[in-house]
DNA sequence: AGCTTTGCTACCAAACATGTAGCAATTAAA
DNA sequence: TTTAATTGCTACATGTTTGGTAGCAAAGCT
C-alpha cells in the first residue's frame, strides 16, 4: 500500500503535484464512496461495511488506513468519522450528486 | 472493460445508483487527471499523453473510450475535447485544487 | 517511393481489488 | 464467571486493472 502524499511521486505524477496526489487518493476504489457514506455520521467498521453495500473488509480496511493517514478520517469513541478536512472535501464532492442525476438522463435518452 | 453506467450495477454498488456509477467512473486511474488536462484545450492522443506525464497508452486509450461513452469527452477536428457535460464536471472538480494546496500543508506540518 | 507522425494494440509483469473464511479481542448475557 | 455474540480486522486464493515497452498500420509530408 503506497499512500499518495502531496510532494512525493504518486501514481500518475512524478512531480508529486498535490492535486494529482489527491486524485490518486480519491481515485481508488471506494475512497469517495466511503467519504460519502461517512458523512451520514460516524460509525464502526461493520456498520460502515453495510452502508457500503458491497465493499470487502480488505478494501475497506485499506481505504480507512489511507484516509486516516491523509487526515480525512479519524477514530473517535463513536467509531470512524470524518475530520474537519474530510467534511470539507465532502462539501466539495456534494454537488456531484445533482450533476450525476442529470448525467444519468443522458444515458436513458441516447441509449 | 466494464463501463460504469448509472442504473446498472457498478463496481461499488449493486443498485447502480448514479452517484456510485460516477464515483466508479472517476475513480479509475487517471480519469480525473485526463479531465483536468483536457480542460487546457483539445488535443490529440500523443499530446495528451505528454500532458499526463506518465500515463501509459493502454490506460489512456481505455479511459478515453470510457469517458467518451459517458458523454464527457468527444472527438473533434482538434482532437479529444471535453463535451459540455465534461466541462461542467471540470467546474465541479476545480475547487479541489485550492483545497489540495491547503491539504498539502498538513502533511508538512504533521509529518 | 520513402520518412514521420499519429493512434493505437499486443504482450507481459506488477499492483490492486474481491470474496470467503475465520480468528483474537472486547462486550454482553446467563 | 463461563458462554455467546459482536467487532475489527487478517490470510489466502483468485481475478481484474494498471503500467511499461515494443511496434505496427494508416495517414500525411517531402
Amino acid at each position: 500500500m503506497t499512500l499518495p502524499t502531496p510532494g512525493k511521486p504518486v501514481r500518475g505524477s512524478k512531480s508529486g503535484n498535490h492535486l494529482m496526489a489527491l486524485f490518486d487518493l480519491l481515485g481508488r476504489s471506494w475512497a469517495m464512496g466511503i467519504i460519502w457514506k461517512l458523512n451520514e455520521g460516524p460509525c464502526n467498521f461493520r456498520a460502515l461495511q453495510e452502508r457500503c453495500e458491497s465493499i470487502s473488509p480488505t478494501t475497506l480496511n485499506k481505504r480507512l488506513k489511507e484516509l486516516t493517514q491523509s487526515f480525512l478520517i479519524e477514530r473517535t469513541v463513536e467509531g470512524y468519522s470524518l475530520t474537519e478536512k474530510g467534511a470539507e472535501i465532502f462539501q466539495l464532492l456534494y454537488p456531484l450528486e445533482t450533476w450525476a442525476r442529470d448525467w444519468a438522463k443522458e444515458f436513458n435518452q441516447k441509449k
